[in-house]
DNA sequence: CGCGGCG
């Protein structure tokens, strides 16, 4: 986990506040034309700063995950200065311990060093920050929210959302980990087993820290078993898709809205790795007007760690056949790969012909139990399983470092509109491989017209040229592994 | 031709 080094930017303060009329896109646009100056624009450039990396140009690891340009906007006159180190930030001596030895963190990563001061200095403005996958978004916000907790109350004092349940238990498996020396408790509010008690008889939540999915919390809070007085930070992760209007903003707002009821100073935190513009230009208008946002463009978002190839295929049974003679007998070399479907029958048929021929497999989706559940992902994190087939339930965020092979079984598609492509999920869903900068790869498997006008969509969007895999051959599929970087 | 997490 020890992150390669990037100098400490201090980032100055621009002259006018951003004007409320202007939206978020706009901004990027002009920042688009500005970042391309690169290191002469270290100084102020319209409302935006580019903080640029001094040693790009020096001796690094070449997948050096934090040479990248993020660019912060600023609100008001509060200066912030990166972290260059933990020791910057005025952490406990207890959570850097928890840093340094449990997590065995050497200093921040880029988005570390440049969020972390705007989370935790005075007036603690809201955030949305925009970071690539696999960057350390989780450890921005589990510090935000450890490091924000009063030890000697008794009550939650921070508060987390997640879009799944697996994603909750992973951030609070992190956070435990990370705050081990802390005493601070927490505990995690998901979906409950069949024969759980009831929220209605179950004591209220003392805990100090909570994380939890959306449905939950939202029952917690209506039975009064979540108290929301002493919230100082609420945290929504994957938040462009917490606040989606296909996806969690309903649930999402009415927590925000329960909390601000009670609790007019409640920090806000937004994190994902994408915001598209119509998601972009609302989440702007839920978090307070003089809030701080970091954000990338959508060329620089970690496609190029992680080479792209697609394979043509005749029909469905053929991507059945690529899986088993290609990716099974080259994947045992290359670490764990998981395979993205999309649908949750998908996942199961594919799972059931795969281990009829004999393949060793597993898969994950929605109605499975939480029981099997628990079982899949444990088993595959723990490495006793190599292939994983899911659906978008493990598309973000799920953090296996192992995982350098994802496949695209099926292309992910904008639900109700034809033919175009879902280009967040694709991001995430390559983020699973090449965490931390490794290297990594990526089969999209393209079969039919539809598939093939998805894929030029996607290329074109992110600027970057898919290879195709064209002879139907094992050496061909190791050339490209080679060329990866994930063969010798 | 849908994923998730809820009723």
């Amino acid at each position: 986990m020890a992150e390669p080094s990037s100098t400490a930017a201090t980032i100055a303060t621009a002259d006018p506040p951003v004007p409320a009329t202007k939206s978020w896109a706009d901004e990027a646009d002009e920042e688009t034309n500005a970042s391309t100056a690169e290191a002469e624009t270290s100084s102020v450039n319209l409302e935006a700063l580019t903080i640029d990396d001094k040693e790009k140009n020096s001796s690094k690891l070449l997948d050096d995950p934090d040479d990248s340009n993020i660019q912060a906007v600023t609100s008001g006159d509060t200066p912030y200065t990166s972290a260059a180190r933990f020791e910057d930030l005025s952490l406990s001596p207890e959570l850097l311990k928890g840093l340094y030895v449990e997590m065995k963190f050497e200093k921040p990563s880029k988005i570390q060093a440049i969020s972390l001061p705007m989370i935790l200095s005075p007036p603690n403005r809201d955030l949305i920050a925009q970071a690539h996958n696999g960057s350390g978004k989780t450890t921005c916000f589990v510090l935000g929210m450890l490091s924000r907790v009063d030890p000697k109350v008794q009550a939650p004092q921070a508060l987390c959302i997640c879009p799944t349940r697996e994603l909750a238990i992973q951030n609070i498996e992190v956070l435990r980990r990370m705050g081990k020396y802390t005493g601070i408790a927490s505990e995690c509010l998901v979906p409950l087993d069949r024969d759980a008690v009831h929220v209605s008889k179950r004591a209220p939540i003392m805990a100090q820290v909570v994380i939890g999915t959306p449905g939950t919390v939202k029952k917690f809070i209506s039975f009064k078993k979540l108290g929301t007085t002493r919230l100082r930070i609420l945290v929504f992760d994957e938040a462009d898709q917490m606040l989606a209007e296909d996806g969690f903003r309903d649930d999402s707002l009415r927590i925000m809205k329960d909390i601000e009821k009670e609790n007019s100073k409640c920090q806000v935190l937004l994190f994902s790795a994408t915001f598209n513009d119509t998601v972009k230009n609302f989440v702007s208008r839920t978090v307070r007007m003089d809030h701080n946002k970091l954000f990338v463009k959508k060329e620089e978002l970690s496609l190029d760690a992680v080479k792209q190839y697609k394979v043509y295929c005749p029909d469905e049974l053929a991507k059945i056949d690529v899986v088993k003679d290609y990716i099974f007998e080259i994947g045992e070399n290359v670490g764990q790969t998981i395979i993205f479907v999309r649908s949750k029958i998908t996942a199961r048929l594919t799972h059931e012909a795969l281990v009829k021929l004999g393949y060793e497999v597993t898969s994950i989706q929605g109605s499975l139990s939480n029981e099997e559940r628990d079982k899949v992902v444990k088993e595959f994190k723990d490495g006793l399983t190599q292939v994983l087939i899911s659906t978008d339930i493990l598309a973000r965020g799920f953090d296996q470092q192992q995982v350098n092979l994802v496949i695209n079984y099926d292309l992910p598609k904008k639900y109700g509109v034809r033919d175009e492509p879902d280009y967040e999920v694709y991001l995430h869903r390559v983020g699973r491989a090449g965490r931390f900068g490794r290297k990594g790869a990526v089969f999209n498997l393209i079969c039919g017209e539809l598939d093939e006008r998805l894929m030029s969509k996607i290329e074109n969007h992110f600027g970057t040229r898919v290879t195709e895999v064209r002879a139907q051959s094992v050496e061909e599929y190791k050339a490209a592994l080679k060329e990866a970087g994930l063969l010798q």
